[in-house]
RNA sequence: GGGAGCUUAGCUCAGUUGGUUUAGAGCACCUGCCUUACAAGCAGGGGGUCGUGGGUUCAAAUCCCUCAGCUCCCACCA
């Protein structure tokens, strides 16, 4: 392509669709299993009804630049894309859509709710996928899965029957989290607490003394005026109380026992004795137990089994009833009697209003404490009690913190171990029960006297439960009922690196065989348990093998002021809107310029401009070699022939470096290695030392050596930026393939000397162009250098390179010291550039002195090292030796100095 | 309440088993440049008592302890 038709600025709106489709069309990012080694990644599914935000634009970003670089280093690279069904936030968005329309959950069947939820998917989900081919994502498409298709399902039944027969799942009774709004439980994960502003009751309970009888008639209940008399004759006296406190005084009604400290004198003589329930009235026994802390509000706890999982534990111990006070949606149910049918938060107001008045509300305390919340709904938590499935957790849980302890999967960064091998040393049952419809159906049939049995169908059901004699007549089809609740999001997730290659249900499979164990899997810390650590207990369960080899563990992406991104914040940019200002890769540069593995990404759009910066510079690197007129016959000049030698040094130095940092899973560093390499070695340095003058053609050799370093920058960059270097990388030269398949460049020995050498001319143009610029000498002007020779012979390889750079009309090399002249040393070697009446000897000084000074210090401290003599006995030669060298360097640059100073005064 | 981690330039971070001159990078900043690839740029430059106070050592950003501050995870003090 001509430069006259190539856009003065990156522009890429004009290539990025037009490359996806490319690729795409070509079928690249498409896998089947073959002989090559192969690399997979499975991706963390988003909801299906999810959008696109920041913080999966850096997840899927570091996975495609590591898909696309075992892509280019021959791997078989498959990343496998899929969305999650997410049960309950995507049934609250069915349900919120259907009541705008008018229609209630309630009023549907289970069918008729389901077939509304699978036309809203089907219609709104899968848009995120879509969205992830705007930002490059090389995903194979064909084997899009989602987590509720029916080969999912059918593999999460199978998992549940499994572990239910091998005894791992079990029903019960638990105390377990219960999202009043969405009405299901929840897990322990699912709930986040907050500090809350509210208030401690005290609440005065009547003690009931079983030794006082008097004659008077019963008061009204509601009423501790006087003492009164209950129906057995035993008196309540109205001056003996005792007084708990509570944040939640509504749960009252649900009390079962008062409880104080064994050790605790106050309450001693109470021993045996039992409370009224303030406005309830009923009697519950004083009991003592250990848990009490003496010290907190009152000393005294009321205990409500039903409604806390503290007080739950309690009753279990000392055998308290319970009683259940609420209804599902949390209001209080109807059998209590008072404030039946009213919402738990109405309630706790109405009744502290009422024990003022009755008179048992002693005191009302402001206090500070934590409430769970549901993290999908945002519902205060209710512990509740109630029937549900769960997987026992211990046994599953060691094998699978073993293979991360001793690195089979390796954390990075390793710190997460520590988190890990916390939460599976003290994991706690699994409650994998959801009072939802949107999810995979538990399957368990009920017959009609209560008895079940789990079954893949109804009619294997039915077989089972007839054969095992539950009924003694034999029980018909429509006899049982299969359970209502469905499985937690998570039980068909923690399937997913297995279930999206069918290995569960063909665990022999070609896809399993070859693509299980898959390579790296890139996730955010917060679902480390939630998924990560479930996948490998899967993983070692079903496949007898880890699912992944190495956990990648992104940061979260935070504002510029530190707050998390969130749409109710509404501090989140659409990645979408970024992607259509900076393009793509500069996007995906601005994610991951500086985002270390676990470290929290601080946003700001200014990352992403410089993302489009860089490839500005690219484009127009490429405009500048794509423009020269190359020439066959001129031939190939010195500066090019050694800046040619260098660059070759340089570039493989840096590619051993990238190498490495890829190796660490240090993405950041791995792209600062290589955009310093373009920018400036390249850019700043290369180019500029074999740029021929205007106008002028080049010789072929160099342009094709230029050309061949340019194509293998580009693959180094293509990870990280897909779209431009398979642009430029056509631009550049017919090419047999596409970039994206090539073969990325590896390190070859190269000669460190080359780099050294050319370290020291950097030196040397860089105090030239300060000397051109502080004497105002333009470019254009040429000057002479004169080197003088001391002890080192000087440096003279890159000498053509200097001489181009700094446009000198010669280098001279002299014995003398030149006067009227700027001075500089490099190493020990002394430069001259004659001023004429430019120069200012005062200004020569004052550089001079400076210069001086440091090397005296520099003398002074390796003087006082060498002169301990138990430094000299102890460090090692190496580094002795070292301090020899810097000793003699600066005592003959003092020299060097000194001497200049002498000629100027 | 328990556990883990962090603290290096204005910001975000490197700094490998203690020893490479004066602790590095990117961005930001300052100065000068519209020098025909690029002002989304070029060239040059300034900036850090490595959180505090101790200790070990010939030698500490690096190892040990104290304190302070921050972050995360776990946990049911009513």
């Amino acid at each position: 392509m001509k430069n006259e038709d190539i856009a003065l600025k990156y522009s890429p709106q004009d290539i990025e669709d037009k490359w996806y489709k490319h690729w795409l069309d070509k079928n690249y990012f498409h896998s089947e299993p073959d002989d090559r080694e192969p690399y997979c990644i499975v991706i963390p599914p988003p909801n299906v009804t999810g959008v696109l935000h920041m913080g999966h634009m850096l997840n899927n970003t570091i996975q495609d630049v590591l898909v696309r670089r075992a892509r280019m280093q021959g791997k078989n690279a498959c990343w496998v894309p899929g969305t999650d069904h997410a049960s309950i936030a995507t049934e609250a968005k069915v349900v919120a859509k259907l009541k705008e329309e008018g229609i209630d959950k309630k009023d549907l069947a289970r069918d008729e709710f389901l077939k509304h939820a699978w036309e809203w998917k089907e219609k709104h989900g899968g848009i995120i996928l879509e969205q992830l081919k705007k930002l490059g994502a090389s995903c194979d498409w064909e084997r899009t899965m989602f987590t509720m298709d029916e080969d999912l399902y059918e593999s999460v039944i199978d998992v549940f029957i499994d572990l239910y027969e091998k005894g791992l799942i079990y029903r019960g009774v638990r105390m377990v989290n219960w999202d009043p709004s969405a009405l299901t439980a929840v897990s322990d994960e699912e709930v986040i607490h907050k500090e809350i502003q509210s208030k401690l009751y005290h609440i005065k309970y009547p003690i009931v003394d079983n030794t006082r009888h008097c004659g008077l008639d019963p008061q009204p209940p509601h009423s501790v005026d006087s003492g009164f008399r209950r129906n057995d004759g035993t008196v309540v006296c109205n001056d003996e109380y005792i007084t708990i406190a509570t944040t939640r005084p509504e749960t009252i009604l649900g009390d079962t026992a008062v409880c104080c400290h064994p050790e605790d004198e106050r309450f001693l003589h109470l021993k045996g004795k039992s409370v009224l329930i303030p406005l309830v009235n009923r009697e519950i026994p004083i009991i003592f137990d250990e848990y009490v802390d003496r010290e907190f509000g009152t000393g005294c706890l009321k205990i409500t089994p039903a409604h806390d999982v503290n007080d739950y534990h309690i009753g279990i111990k000392h055998k308290l009833p319970s009683i259940d006070i609420f209804n599902d949606n949390g209001t209080i149910h109807e059998k209590i009697g008072l404030y039946a049918g009213k919402d738990r938060f109405v309630v706790r107001k109405e009744i502290a209003k009422d024990l003022e008045n009755a008179g048992f509300l002693a005191k009302i305390e402001d206090y500070v404490n934590k409430v769970g919340f549901s993290e999908r709904t945002d519902a205060v938590i209710e512990p509740k009690l109630s029937l549900q499935w769960f997987l026992k957790m211990e046994n599953l849980a060691k094998p699978a913190l073993d293979v991360v302890m001793d690195d089979t999967i390796q954390f990075h960064p390793t710190k997460f171990k520590n988190t890990y091998r916390h939460w599976m040393e003290n994991v706690k049952d699994w409650c994998i029960s959801r009072q939802l419809w949107w999810g995979q159906r538990i399957p368990a049939f009920y017959a009609p006297n209560g008895d079940f049995v789990v079954a893949k169908t109804k009619e294997e059901a039915l077989a089972k439960m007839n054969s095992m004699g539950y009924c003694k007549n034999p029980l018909q089809i429509n006899d049982l009922k299969q359970d209502e609740d469905v499985l937690d999001t998570w039980f068909s997730s923690w399937l997913w690196p297995i279930s999206v290659f069918d290995g569960i249900r063909n665990p022999n499979n070609e896809n399993i065989r070859y693509y299980y164990p898959t390579n790296d899997l890139v996730t955010a810390p917060e679902i480390l348990f939630f998924w990560v650590a479930r996948m490998i207990v899967a993983g070692l369960e079903y496949q007898k093998e880890i699912p992944f080899k190495n956990v990648y563990l992104t940061g979260i992406v935070r504002d510029k002021i530190g707050r998390k991104m969130s749409k109710s914040l509404g501090n989140s940019p659409d990645p979408l809107d970024l992607i259509k200002i900076y393009g793509a890769d500069g996007v995906r540069v601005g994610m991951l310029l500086t985002s270390p593995a676990g470290n929290d990404l601080p946003f700001d759009k200014s990352l992403c401009e410089q993302g489009r910066n860089f490839c500005n510079k690219i484009w127009n690197a490429m405009r500048l070699v794509n423009g020269w007129e190359v020439s066959q016959t001129i031939e190939q000049p010195e500066y090019a022939k050694v800046s040619i030698d260098w660059f070759d040094a340089k570039l493989n130095e840096q590619i051993t470096i990238i190498e490495d940092h890829f190796a660490k899973y240090r993405l950041s560093d791995a792209l600062m290695t290589t955009y310093k390499l373009v920018w400036d070695d390249f850019c700043s340095w290369y180019l500029e030392m074999i740029k021929p003058a205007y106008l002028q053609p080049i010789d072929a050799i160099t342009h094709q050596k230029t050309i061949e370093f340019f194509d293998k920058l580009a693959q180094l960059l293509h990870p990280f930026m897909p779209f431009i270097t398979e642009e430029i990388w056509h631009i550049l030269g017919e090419k047999k393939e596409d970039i994206i398949i090539s073969n990325m460049p590896k390190s070859v020995s190269f000669d460190k000397s080359l780099i050294d050498k050319f370290d020291i001319a950097q030196h040397v143009i860089t105090e030239i162009r300060t000397i051109r610029k502080e004497k105002n000498i333009p470019q254009k002007e040429a000057i002479i250098l004169f080197v003088k020779k001391n002890n080192e012979q000087p440096e003279t390889l890159f000498d053509s390179v200097v001489q181009k750079i700094c446009n000198l009309e010669k280098i001279e090399y002299i014995s003398q010291k030149l006067e009227n002249a700027s001075t500089f040393i490099v190493k020990s070697t002394e430069f001259f550039i004659p001023l004429g009446d430019k120069i200012d000897k005062d200004v020569e000084k004052t550089k001079l002195l400076a210069d001086l000074k440091q090397a005296e210090n520099l003398l002074r401290s390796t003087q006082a090292k060498l002169s301990n003599e138990r430094f000299v006995s102890s460090a090692s030669e190496q580094v002795i030796a070292m301090e020899r060298k810097k000793q003699s360097d600066a005592q003959q640059k003092i020299d060097v100095i000194t001497k200049q100073l002498e000629q100027l005064n």
